[in-house]
DNA sequence: CTGTTAGCGCATTCAA
DNA sequence: TTGAATGCGCTAACAG
């Protein structure tokens, strides 16, 4: 394994020179000698020590990636396709960029400062981290920061993030089972993991019924359980004749399609007898049966623009949009009917 | 950010006395200077800067986790939900050890060795990489790697990998559909993901059809289609009355659920028509109806398993098994009925 | 039990 | 256009 100094020596030439070399700097060095030392640093793979670069640039080219983990919690928190697409996309473009990722689950604001430090990261990407954490973290740090999908309140400003425009999302799925005339209609959220997400999308729902004169009231807002026993009881309360409910929207996918899946099970035809809708269209709402109508968002262009983001503030450019909130969409499938109601 | 030095001056000691309470070295420092170490750590907050560490020892506590993407394509590695879940389970084992992740995807060897060398990797896991890849790699550096779902010829030896029982699994798949009544059966795969595995899991149907005194050649295997519009040709092929199968043997939940869910829609029953089989019992398995019968297989602990084997030979430790194949279990559900002929 | 010292490999002045 | 010298922060061998 060579290093800069014996490539050198064997070019002729001074470590500068190879230095120079290396980091393109074609003013400084002769298009001869550039050459003949670039013939070295091949036949002989010169690969850098980038623990002396961190050294000496104080800075490393990591962008790491914090996921939040929920404290107590003992399952994994990268298990579900939302996960795996984002990473996916964001390895893509921090390696596209020449940058390398760091992945790492927490739930402890030191640890994350700690990790920035001791690594001398380049930049952060910290997903579904709370609020609170995100400032604390921010506030104690000078590393570049992106988050996405965090929610924060109306005095936090400057922060730099991704998210989606949920508001909208809850909107249209509202405002589509109105329109097929559903009244009774219920939103069905798991709070804990998007407090705001699923906050926002419901006021967007509610914005959709005051829209037609309706209430839509804090009564219609139902927590799903990360309890799969306990959600189970709720689906089967949701199934209870007479029906209460004809149109339940849920705030993701797996929980709708949990959903038509258990309400078929016990008689519940879907969406004969009840409609049902999900949130994100990841890759549930077109596998099942009945397809889901739900919302769709673009997750492999949140990874994306994350990065793309956070690298225009590594390299000292203040980004254009500093809060990017992506549009959403509806995907009309077939698990909505009319309401005859 | 101080530094060791600092924190030396400050507690009135040398920079060795600092390192030696870091590092846990009670034996060559009073527990009292200890104490007064540990506090001037705690109070400056002390975070080692790792450029440093890497360089003054060789090595930097990162292990890359290296994901193969096949050349050519444009489609993210990272998407299915079997890729989260094994990079949670590595994730938590890597933090827990005390080690970073650093996450990579490509296809190119020459890539992955020099990650290891800039880097100072202490170790490499190496997801679905052909094995003619994981040769060149290993027979180029010295770093300990495991490799996980690869499959090598009889003559490659001394590899250290984690794998699953496919022939097992396959074995397992087969007796059972036969013991249903099922004889015109086909085993479909995605052959170029696996290749290795899905020839294993064919090898394993054989095997149970011959147990039987049957006949299962190679006319029974198809390849299924990484493009969608194939797939759904396929599909409709499958279902072209009358029924040339009576049992579909597929090599992922992913495209068994798919196939469940078009035929379905073309009016050909699953199991009533035709019995589906899916492999490896994830999320998919559980949410569509009917239900998939498949072949379970331990992700999760198949990425713990790889880290920790991993971490034994990081530390200089042989592991007992180093060729692990985790077993595999048949989940009996409701996509698989009795065959009347 | 504690301290001194010499690198580790690279980037970056400053001189030539 | 090129080179010499210095320092980044830590480890470990060695001396006391």
């Amino acid at each position: 394994m060579p290093t800069i100094k014996e490539i050198a020596r064997k070019a002729g030439v001074s470590p500068t020179t190879v230095s120079n070399v290396l980091h393109g700097r074609t003013a400084r060095v002769s298009s001869e000698t550039r050459r003949r030392v670039e013939a070295f640093l091949k036949d002989e793979e010169y690969a850098p020590n980038m623990g002396a670069v961190i050294l000496a640039r104080r800075n490393s080219r990591i962008i790491g990636v914090i996921v939040f983990m929920e404290p107590r919690r003992d399952e994994t928190v990268l298990e579900d396709p939302f996960s795996s697409s984002i990473l996916g996309a964001m390895e893509e473009e921090i390696r596209e960029n020449g940058y390398f990722l760091m992945l790492h689950a927490t739930s402890d604001e030191d640890e994350v400062i700690r990790l920035a430090r001791t690594w001398k990261l380049d930049g952060l990407v910290l997903l579904w981290v709370p609020a609170a954490l995100c400032r604390a973290i921010r506030g104690s740090i000078e590393t570049p920061v992106v988050f996405v999908d965090t929610y924060f309140e109306g005095k936090d400003r400057g922060f730099h993030r991704i998210g989606l425009d949920d508001f909208q999302g809850g909107y249209r799925i509202a405002d589509y089972v109105l329109s097929r005339g559903h009244r009774r209609v219920l939103f069905l959220a798991n709070d804990d993991v998007h407090p705001g997400g699923d906050r926002f999308r419901f006021e967007g729902c509610r914005k959709a019924f005051a829209d037609k004169g309706l209430e839509f009231g804090g009564d219609r807002f139902v927590v799903v359980s990360k309890d799969p026993a306990e959600r189970r009881e709720l689906y089967g309360r949701l199934s209870r004749r007479p029906l209460e409910y004809t149109a339940l929207l849920f705030s993701s996918d797996y929980y709708a399609a949990e959903a038509v899946s258990f309400l078929g099970d016990h008689g519940t035809r879907v969406p004969q007898d009840v409609s049902v809708t999900g949130f994100d269209d990841n890759i549930f709402a077109r596998l099942i049966r009945p397809r889901l109508t739900t919302i769709h968002q673009d997750v492999y262009g949140k990874g994306r623009a994350a990065v793309s983001m956070l690298m225009k503030l590594v390299r000292g450019i203040e980004p254009v949009e500093t809060e990017i909130r992506l549009p959403v969409r509806l995907v009309e499938r077939d698990s909505v009917a009319s309401a005859e109601d």
